[in-house]
DNA sequence: TGGCAATCTATTCAAAATCATGTTTGCCCG
DNA sequence: CGGGCAAACATGATTTTGAATAGATTGCCA
């Protein structure tokens, strides 16, 4: 019969999805870690999925990392043959990341295991509740992506 | 007319909801930062907001931060008497930790804004839809939480 | 066309987070 | 009781991160 005083943190939005946000991924990041990636690095393959090329730039938005510690990342990351960096054709500013087919076997492996993951994590809700959740996601994110973050 | 190959991480829960607690995140630190705040400490001090004492251990899981980090922001907050250590009464491996009067001044204000911010991030969904949201995020942390993460 | 602001990536270096481990306290059960 | 084990926080060593900045290229416009 006491009236809890809720706490700001439990009712506040970005509290809300900073916390789901690392529960869900905090899960899967041990499956991550033993297949021998760094969460950091699981983020850039995914993020590079599908072969098509990307600058540095858009790869850091995508992967929310900054772009000091994705120059790094690829550093490393090139050196074990996972990535390439190639050349934008018109804008020499620009460098462009796609991942190799070494890191793309990699990666479809993760990324079989991280489908499974959120299903099992989405399963209670239903698929018309899990729909509405990412369709309410990506509006937000819409919404507030950079001005110009077009691809 | 080409149907573009989706990209896995624009139809991922993990992703998406990294994302937009990124982007959501992002816009309210500025604000943070521009009261003399780093991240992590207002994320500890909104935690901390109410007045009732919790574990080391506690704080760290709400402000998604892990222990030994909180241990040593505790230390310098405490310095800047923004917080304070108190024993637990029955349980001397616990350290409790309780925001201060000065503390709670500074916190309330940003309170005040991240009120103000979250409302006009919400405001295009309408009330329902946020309400629905927020409802789908606290059931995910529900059921992900520590086993035991009891009060 | 020359120059200047804007854009994009690399680099630097100090601060912060993290892992592994240590220390203290509590708990259980023979 | 007392030894073994687990829980909670602190600490030390290392890695990672990030803000600031440099370097290179492009776009704009007078």
């Amino acid at each position: 019969m006491s009236a809890e005083a809720p706490r700001f943190v439990d009712g506040y939005l970005a509290a809300l999805l900073a916390q789901a946000s690392h529960l869900i991924s905090s899960e899967f990041h041990e499956v991550v870690r033993c297949h021998g990636l760094s969460v950091s690095e699981w983020r850039v393959l995914a993020s590079l999925d599908g072969g098509v090329p990307i600058s540095i730039g858009q790869l850091a938005q995508v992967a929310v990392l900054k772009q000091p510690t994705v120059t790094r990342m690829l550093d490393r990351m090139a050196a074990k043959r996972q990535v390439e960096r190639l050349a934008h054709e018109s804008d020499r500013r620009v460098t462009l990341v796609r991942i190799t087919a070494t890191g793309s076997r990699t990666v479809s492996r993760l990324i079989a295991l991280a489908r499974g993951h959120e299903q099992r994590v989405l399963e209670p809700f239903g698929l018309a509740r899990a729909e509405d959740l990412k369709a309410t996601l990506r509006r937000i994110i819409e919404l507030h992506r950079e001005p110009f973050g077009e691809v």
